[in-house]
RNA sequence: GCCCUUGUAGCUCAGUCGGCAGAGCGCGUCCUUGGUAAGGACGAGGUCAUCGGUUCAAUUCCGAUCAAGGGCUCCA
């Protein structure tokens, strides 16, 4: 805790360095804000010429100057008054506009030779203290993140105490350059995009057996856990969104078709589908609890520059189900979908799991009371899984609390993929009724909940976290056959034969090339298992067996290698991609 | 949607201060029959994103559009 606190006031002095050296190479600059973040600080100028980062060795330079000079970093306290004479002098208008904002409090200042600037600190003592820094990236951002305002220019960038720290902090980004799923996709030809299709991916064959590889997983999870899966159509009529409220609040994001008299709309979300469908019949609280799923494609439209290769598309699968329940089952229909959903994540190889509970927001609806037993019940459901949360206090959707997962790769990213939200809305909308044990009609219960989330956006997860280092069950190629020459393709198509008798995916490279050159093309496509044959193989009846994961692993009885490799296929294994060492 | 950057061969990129374009890898054919990350030779392959403007001439300059990249905002 202590540490984090001296690493932000270290970034954030360093921040206050590179705003002086801007200001020296650009004395007309505007200062916004400046704080540290999570891996670093940014600062924001508002400035007439566009920065680029051929500019930066410029204003490194100069910081290198600041921190020679080692000026103390004074903290002054002024009147409000006197602070605005500064900054109206200093013609520093945002930073009059915050101090407006800081009326009947005490100003402090920070200075350090030439430069003043508004600040709470805390600082270092002087700039000299500050040891590595490095600017990483400019763009674009609002003043005050909001859009009606003028659009300033924010620098990264980056500062540790320990030298040796920057330079792994920068290797970490290099290992993740390397890692982009963008880059795996191609080299290990799993998808693409295209223009004609902005935000929707072309999965490639090996890409296909990655997707039904996972979702065969989900199936069989899912199944065991006794949901049942629908399919549901992709156009629907603009009657039933109006009904499930999507017009209204979500129309920007709804690709509309429209054929003669009937508008429909191609479904953003499964929910309504499965409405219908539960409408279709009279439901008995013994059917209860209820678990609808639906492997459904949704499409959404997106603006233009929040797209981001399989991360943020414009069409994808969500991992959906909807549960209708009594509402003294929410609490075991949580614990039973925090099981499974935990389970999942092991499984895949994200053991780190975070956990957050989204309460009550502003503007909702449902009565107190359904959210204060709803809220209790997911709280109960954690505690009684022993799940240490978060609590976002008023976070929630407006028509119920949920739960949100969050994994953590081997990046150290946190993404959010899994959610459990209960639904006061959709019941109501779509007026839907069981029949009680009274006999008398009721309202059940809607839990929505994804393991995933959106299926492509976890292919994306999962591909930098393993480097494409896939465990095998997963890989679309488990094992490659490689001969030394011509004169033992034979052989190795007699073990290809042997390994796909066992349901495992191998393949056999034929090519007229040199061994050296077949290991390094199978590498780049992530091939888990690279089987080499040559004479002294065949003679015994073996492989050279090299993992990719693992490296060298030496001769082996053919028999035995088919025998490991289907079990490991079976059991789900190697789901431990951060001790993946080999990476390249 | 907003700011900035980019778009040249399947991939990574060079280049043209305006005169019909190049490398490496990959691909094809041949030689080579090899022992754990690139053997050799030859060859094919591009409307220089699209549309428009300026010009004797545009891949190059200008504008618009589309897409991609880095961010911001957004993600009921």
């Amino acid at each position: 805790m202590e540490e984090h606190d001296y690493l932000d006031r270290y970034r954030h002095s360093a921040a206050h360095v590179m705003a002086q050296a801007v200001k020296r190479l650009y004395p007309h600059a505007k200062l916004g804000i400046g704080p540290p973040i999570e891996d670093g600080f940014y600062y924001d100028f508002d400035l007439p010429e566009t920065l680029t980062p051929e500019d930066f060795p410029r204003i490194e330079e100069e910081m290198g100057k600041i921190i020679a000079a080692d000026h103390p970093l004074e903290r002054e306290e002024l009147s409000f008054e006197e602070g605005k004479k500064l900054l109206e002098e200093a013609g520093e208008a945002y930073k009059l506009e915050l101090l407006e904002g800081l009326k009947d409090q005490a100003i402090t200042i920070y200075r350090s030779g030439d430069f003043i600037d508004l600040c709470r600190g805390p600082h270092l003592e002087s700039t000299g203290r500050i040891k590595a820094y490095k600017l990483l990236s400019v763009a674009g951002a609002y003043w005050k993140g909001d859009e009606q305002r003028p659009m300033l220019q924010r620098i990264y960038a980056t500062a540790f105490p320990d030298p040796r720290d920057l330079k792994s902090y920068l290797a970490a980004l290099e290992e993740a350059k390397k890692r982009d799923h963008r880059k795996l996709g191609r080299e290990m030809d799993l998808f693409s995009f295209h223009e004609e299709a902005p935000g929707a991916p072309f999965f490639h064959p090996r890409g296909v057996i990655l997707y039904r590889t996972l979702l065969a997983y989900w199936r069989e999870v899912h199944e065991k856990a006794g949901y049942r899966e629908i399919m549901t159509p992709m156009l629907l009529s603009d009657r039933l969104w109006h009904q499930s409220g999507h017009w209204d609040h979500y129309q920007d994001h709804m690709y509309l078709s429209t054929v003669g008299e009937d508008t429909f709309a191609v479904k953003p979300m499964n929910c309504p589908g499965t409405l219908l469908y539960y409408r279709e019949t009279q439901h008995s609280y013994r059917e209860f609890p209820l678990k609808i799923a639906e492997l459904g494609r949704v499409h959404r439209r997106e603006l233009t520059g929040v797209l981001h290769g399989l991360f943020r598309v414009q069409s994808f699968v969500i991992d959906d189900a909807h549960i209708f329940c009594l509402p003294e089952q929410i609490t075991s229909q949580i614990v039973e979908v925090v099981e499974l959903i935990l389970s999942i994540y092991r499984t895949v190889g994200f053991p780190e799991v975070s956990v957050e509970i989204s309460t009550r927001p502003e503007s909702s609806i449902g009565s107190d009371r359904d959210w204060e037993l709803a809220t209790a019940a997911l709280q109960e459901a954690l505690a009684i899984k022993r799940v240490e949360y978060t609590v976002s206090e008023g976070e929630g959707a407006f028509y119920g609390p949920k739960i949100d997962f969050h994994i953590r790769d081997c990046l150290k990213r946190s993404h959010q993929c899994g959610t459990i939200q209960l639904d006061f809305s959709m019941p109501e909308r779509f007026d839907l009724e069981y029949v009680g044990a009274d006999g008398e009609k009721h309202r059940p219960v809607m839990i929505h909940r994804a393991t995933f989330g959106s299926i492509e956006r976890f292919l994306a997860i999962l591909l930098e976290h393993y480097g494409g280092l896939l465990p095998a069950w997963l890989a679309p190629v488990q094992a490659i056959v490689l001969p030394i020459s011509e004169k033992t393709i034979e052989y190795g198509r007699r073990v290809k034969d042997s390994l796909a008798a066992e349901g495992i995916r191998a393949e056999l490279d034929e090519r007229n090339e040199k061994i050296g050159y077949k290991i390094r093309s199978a590498r780049v496509q992530r091939i888990p298992y690279l089987l080499v044959v040559g004479p002294a193989e065949e003679e015994s009846g073996s492989v050279s067996v090299r993992s990719l994961r693992e490296g060298q692993l030496g001769d082996r009885p053919l028999e035995q290698v088919v025998r490991d490799l289907a079990r490991e296929i079976a059991e789900r294994a190697g789901g431990d991609a951060c001790r993946l060492a080999e990476a390249d």
